[in-house]
DNA sequence: GTATTATGTTGCCCTAGCCAACAAAAAGAA
DNA sequence: TTCTTTTTGTTGGCTAGGGCAACATAATAC
């Protein structure tokens, strides 16, 4: 230590020398790639601004990499010789993990963008950490022998329905399980040999949907997710994601919105989670456990005065939370999934007027709720986004591990 | 158009040229030497992780820009010999614009972070826009007088208390000074012939104490800000300035957080600008008008049982709408000013109470609240990072206007 | 004074991206 | 068909910015 100089403030940025250009360039390509699908080589190009020449290099070592692969276009279009067409592969896949308290879903993901398995193994009601790691750890297993020889793994990730420390990927508080301070990710790295990455189910959601889904054209987005553990969500500030210091950002189920007396599954009164709550549809429909489907037909089609007002108390509620967060976050849209879908599909109207009560005109102008598009497969996609980034980031640098093992 | 392709999906990451290198390299130094005051060359190399010889190709570069001075070191520590030491020039400066109810204040601030001048002119109440940049104008003029031969001006930023539209420097809604939809950038453009930039004035305090004053040191931030024309806010996610679609964004004043009926400056209820108002203080302690400081006199100084209610309710909505935050942010820390910093002070250890009481035991728990440390300078100094904000992006290109007009 | 350590300076090297020329593949016009 | 036009891929050489190594310089340690 030569002075006792400060490490010169968040500056983040370093500087370039000559082979971050290229990792950056590559990385650059391949996020591109990934998001896109398919594109051709002209549309690299011009997005990047880069040259021809350079973009033709770059192109063919990420598909030496066994990144992405080239086609001719099956349909040309316009005059001049068509582009060659860049795919992702589907050769490089990540598992996805997705434990709940009644059963641990696990799925394959290519970096092309396509699920190719999933396996759900129902559980013993609130399974331990050490249940699930290794319900996940068998099927892995068992998914990672139907795959191809030449694969290759980056990795799994993993969407818990709780607060993660992503720096250590440990899963902090899953209140619905029961887990605290459960460092799921390293047991899961033990269990499978594979680098894990864990993080909070509902800010995972948001990602693939701003990646992939309802969101994808856009750079600031409001995500809340709705499921059986209460109500999660993410954001999207500038076109990243928000985390905060230990990565448990976005809770926004639990920021109070009113006076309410009943508890969130925190022990937080008057939140948005305490206020708007699966459990009292379900409890007000006479129902038991149900999918998102069939309660949203329920919903739908509802015809009680009764349910009507719950229902109605419960799009109020939301709209009340949601203006808040217009108010925060100026977002350019917002999303909705689990269950939260039906109320927007119910009365959206109602829904968006309430949003422009307690928001600021300005800030509400341009707003547009939407539902999320992903579906079922939302977790699935998204876990599989945290291995996935990593490559994305240094596409030479990472070593991915070969689907078989060796002997 | 070739095909039909959408426009590349929000990978704003552009490729890297040559010149983006030299470029990005110029950028990164002279953020770090603007932000860090005085560094010396050899911090500038670890933190960069340049070469040595590429240091001093780049330092060489922007003394010859003028943007930065190099100077021996006066106290070597150490052995070795020892590093030549850059600073920021105060050849560079920029005009600071902040237009209040009852004045406006106009000040020069260096690149080097110095307040050169300021100056208050006060105004007759409510004056209208045109009055605002009209009173500027003058005073920049007077101001650019002043200013040695050779010196440069980036631009003038100007701090709102109101919305704006950030992309087009347009005043939304300045509720207080009755402000609607006024193009306040380009009436000041056009009056002073300088490029002007316009912010609100929370956001820009926010920018201020994360780059120099309390947040210094942190990439996750929470900023509240209250003065005579209700609380704004302000955040850092990420190290990056929340903004929003459009610059609206951080209005952490207009959140809701209980049920009270009495309305804030824009018209929403139960908000923690309507339950924490600077006005029930004054009349509470009879006073009329008020400084932070006479105010913060008075509150610490607080005997009487009546008023010490109101300080204990005000801080409780402090702490309530604060958890919120913490729950959606996870931030390192949370930045006070304003007469909030009296609050603080009254009783910290209550207002930390209620925050906890209110926001997840992992968000908060490792959460530090403080009071700004940039105080009346605040605003100047934030507002000049506008415009040298352009400037720090790309120091080789953004052209600089002389502070004497040719004839 | 000498040794050690850290930094500034200089000249040369290396490589990633650029450029220009040419080839190839489509559409359009004759 | 054939020729032109347009766009893209390919190739070889060029260029500039950052790395590197050797040397000079200025401090501390002994």
């Amino acid at each position: 230590m030569s002075k006792p100089i400060t490490p010169l403030q968040r500056t983040g940025a370093r500087g370039s020398n000559r082979d971050l250009v290229r990792q950056h360039n590559l990385s650059v390509l391949l996020q591109m790639i990934h998001l896109n699908g398919t594109v051709s080589r002209s549309s690299l190009t011009s997005a990047t601004g880069l040259n021809r020449s350079t973009i033709s290099d770059l192109v063919s070592e990420l598909v030496q990499l066994g990144f992405v692969t080239e086609s001719e276009t099956d349909s040309p279009t316009g005059v001049g010789r068509p582009s060659l067409m860049v795919s992702a592969s589907n050769r490089v896949v990540a598992f996805s993990v997705h434990p709940e308290v009644d059963a641990t879903t696990i799925g394959v993901v290519t970096l092309a963008g396509n699920v190719l398995h999933t396996k759900r193994v129902p559980m013993p009601r609130h399974p331990s950490a050490a249940d699930s790691v290794q319900t996940a750890a068998k099927a892995i297993e068992e998914l990672r022998e139907e795959l191809d020889k030449d694969q290759l793994i980056a990795g799994v990730g993993v969407a818990i329905p709780g607060q993660v420390r992503v720096e250590d990927n440990v899963v902090r508080l899953a209140p619905q399980m029961g887990w605290i301070e459960e460092p799921f990710g390293s047991m899961l790295s033990q269990a499978t040999g594979l680098p894990v990455f864990v993080d909070n189910d509902a800010s995972i959601g948001c990602m693939a949907e701003a990646n992939f889904g309802a969101a994808k054209d856009f750079t600031e987005v409001v995500f809340l997710y709705a499921g059986s553990g209460g109500i999660g969500g993410g954001a999207i500030v500038n076109g990243t994601q928000l985390r905060g210091a230990s990565g448990y950002g976005g809770e926004l189920g639990h920021v109070r919105i009113g006076e309410g007396s009943t508890k969130d599954y925190s022990g937080l009164s008057g939140t948005l989670e305490s206020l708007v709550r699966r459990d009292d549809l379900l409890h007000a429909f006479k129902m038991f456990a149900a999918t998102d489907e069939e309660l949203d037909l329920e919903i739908a089609g509802n015809k009680s005065a009764k349910t009507q007002k719950l229902i109605e108390q419960q799009i109020d509620a939301l709209g009340t939370g949601i203006s808040s967060y217009v108010n925060i976050f100026n977002p350019e849209v917002i999303v909705l999934a689990g269950f939260l879908t039906s109320l927007l599909n119910y009365d959206a109207e109602r829904l968006v007027r309430n949003i422009k009560t307690g928001a600021l005109n300005a800030s509400a102008e341009r707003v547009v709720v939407r539902a999320g598009e992903l579906g079922p497969n939302l977790l699935m996609i998204g876990a599989a986004e945290l291995p996935f980034h990593r490559v994305l980031e240094s596409p030479a640098e990472t070593k991915l591990v070969s689907a078989h093992k060796k002997r």
